[in-house]
RNA sequence: GUUCUUGUAGCUCAGUUGGAUAGAGCGUACGCCUCCGACGCGUAAGGCCGAGAGUUCGAUUCUCUCCAAGAACGCCA
């Protein structure tokens, strides 16, 4: 039905379309210039009658409201100048005022063959603070959220060719880390280091990471009972906080221990991060942030406090100030969000910071964001709060495990691992391990991804680990379907230069969702959010299953559609390779 | 208490600049391997889009009220 003669070229009006959409934009437009209406956000789309047309566009009748006449009318003269195109099949109206239009499937081939992936480099940098880590704390599965979206926002971001920065704002000061050196102290009092007359001589002491991890939940839950110990506590966070020698070298010490187990996590997750600077830069820079707000007329003093209001007239909600000093002298973590701001503008001077955090920390950067534009810190830097929503487990309620404690990301990892590499292909003999892993971290990312980056979502081990359907599995195990299908045809040499013609319904819907692809980056781009990306990758993946079962693609004797749905198959694995990288997913060879 | 968010199929979730017949995965029932990788493909059942009112040609989408769940709310991070 869909079949035509390789002559029947049409010419693409102006340059190359990378953007299909922006082509049927223009025909549109140019449509509505001959006319006397002028619709200034003409907008179209797929359509959802696909009986009656694949595209639509539904202006006429806001238009009809604008102009007071009927939309069936303006719709029958617009479609009057579509129709005076080739590059649509056929163009129609129905009742009250809908467009529908069938795109001429030498047009639709013509546009396949132009395609490109290339996006300009941008001028914009982009700051992206995602990850959060804590140090001496191990990652649990609340982490998990923030390093996938931020990775992937990050490769989306460099894809559409921004420059990026991408910090985790480590948790590496304060009292956490007072709390963790006194317990150490506690059990350790023999360490030179906690000796006043410490000289500066290196000692190696015996800190593991498991040994942190165990020490600061049981000294957390300890400073909360114990006020003498909370005192302590406090009196060892202002050591370190003045950087008294002994403390600061072994707070050196479990910096490096912790941060090595934070990266080991984050290279499996495929995080990667240009910097990994953390609280405890932020704090160089509170002297100079807090002497130039001095400076300034915001700062006013409340219940012993130093705040900024923050308060607007349009608030619903009472927004407290923001606290900047404690009635004791102490600083908080609002303080330190400032300062670090602060200290990214004065280095980096980036367009715009994108905060990936817990959406439940809000409020908090509300005030942040609208004190430092109070304070004039970012008055060319546009602050984004991109929260995420919370992570529950199968009750609905924080996801916790059996015993009632907070899983460790590496414990889920490991889980979703072992149960790849018990359903592994038994013909697999060689890098069962290496392939496992890549097929867990495809399921746990996916999963992930899946949902809109703002609602809450329910993490269910059994889902993770089910590997059929609408999964990261599925995606790898079809893409490595259509790589092997390519190999074969490289093996008997047949080559493959161009879409030559479109034959059947079935490649037919893969080049109409190849055309997209575009739209589907700039919408992820807007909305900061993975689950258009991944939508799009199932639809085009089973899209392209479907085509795959109902064509036998090497053994098709017309050589003008094997080399056709060759070319296809690539274009899809190209796309589908694209996407899963943005999504920062590793294909494995086999599975 | 105040404010915000959420409520869509048995379960887990998509879906709005207001559009035609509301989608997907899982689960359930039934089919498809002498053919490129069946972790695949197809068919079917399953819905008063939380309830009620309003705005209009037209509402899952916008407004209001109510019900239910969750979150945030000055010296923790």
């Amino acid at each position: 039905m869909y079949s035509f003669t390789i002559f029947d070229k049409i010419v693409l009006d102006g340059d190359i379309m990378k953007d299909f959409y922006k082509l049927l934009h223009e025909k549109i437009k140019n449509a509505l210039d001959k006319t006397e209406y002028c619709d200034e956000q003409i907008v179209v789309s797929e359509s959802n009658r696909r009986d009656l047309g694949e595209y639509q566009y539904n202006g006429a009748m806001n238009l009809a409201k604008k102009y007071h006449k009927n939309p069936n009318d303006i719709a029958k003269e617009i479609v009057d100048y579509l129709k005076e195109d080739s590059f649509f099949l056929s163009v129609s109206v129905a009742s009250p005022g809908f467009i529908n239009m069938t795109i001429s499937p030498v047009a639709l081939v013509e546009v396949l063959n132009s395609q490109t992936f290339n996006y300009e480099k941008k001028e914009e940098t982009i700051f992206l603070d995602y990850g959060g880590a804590n140090v001496a704390k191990s990652l649990h599965v609340g982490h998990l959220r923030s390093a996938n979206i931020g990775e992937a926002l990050n490769r989306l971001c460099k894809f559409l060719g921004y420059n990026t920065i991408s910090d985790t704002h480590l948790g590496d000061w304060g009292r956490p880390l007072g709390l963790v050196i006194l317990e150490l102290s506690k059990r350790y009092p023999e360490w030179s280091y906690f000796n006043p007359n410490y000289d500066g001589i290196y000692e190696d002491v015996p800190i593991t990471n498991n040994l942190l991890e165990e020490i600061y939940p049981y000294a957390s839950n300890k400073a909360k009972e114990d006020e003498k110990y909370l005192k302590e506590a406090q009196e060892m966070t202002k050591r370190l906080q003045n950087n008294e020698k002994g403390i600061i070298d072994l707070w050196y010490k479990i910096m490096d221990i912790s941060k090595t187990d934070i990266k080991k996590i984050y290279d499996r997750l495929n995080a990667n991060f240009d910097l990994y600077k953390g609280e405890s830069d932020a704090e160089k820079y509170v002297p100079e942030l807090l002497s130039y707000l001095d400076n300034l007329d915001i700062v006013i003093e409340s219940d012993g406090a130093k705040v900024i209001p923050v308060k607007e007239e349009s608030d619903k909600l009472e927004i407290p100030p923001m606290l900047l000093v404690k009635s004791d002298g102490g600083i908080l973590y609002s303080t330190t969000e400032l300062a670090t701001i602060y200290e990214r503008i004065k280095n980096y001077q980036p367009d715009e910071i994108w905060y990936i955090v817990d959406k439940r920390q809000s409020l908090h950067f509300t005030q942040v964001f609208r004190a430092s534009k109070k304070a004039n810190i970012t008055p060319n830097t546009n602050l984004v709060f991109a929260g995420f929503g919370t992570m529950n487990g199968s009750d609905g309620k924080p996801f916790k495990t059996r015993d009632g404690g907070v899983m460790r990301l590496t414990d889920l990892l490991d889980i979703v691992k072992d149960e790849c590499l018990k359903r592994l292909n038994p013909n697999i003999v060689d890098n069962r391990d290496e392939i496992a892993e890549k097929i867990a971290m495809s399921a746990v990312k996916y999963a992930d991804l899946l949902p809109n980056r703002e609602s809450d979502y329910i993490f269910d081990i059994e889902k993770f680990c089910d590997l059929e359907g609408k999964t990261g599995p599925f995606i790898l195990y079809s893409t490595i379907r259509m790589k092997s299908l390519l190999n074969k045809a490289k093996e008997n040499n047949i080559t493959y230069q161009k879409m030559y013609l479109i034959d059947n319904e079935y490649d037919k819907e893969v080049v109409l969702l190849l055309n997209n692809l575009d739209s589907v980056l700039n919408k992820a781009f807007n909305s900061k959010s993975l689950n258009d990306i991944t939508d799009y990758l199932y639809k085009l993946t089973t899209s392209y299953n479907r085509f795959y079962t109902e064509n036998i693609i090497l053994k098709e004797t017309n050589e003008l559609k094997r080399e056709s749905w060759l070319y296809l198959t690539n274009k899809v694995y190209e796309v589908n390779k694209l996407l899963l990288d943005i999504l920062a997913i590793q294909i494995p060879e086999k599975m």
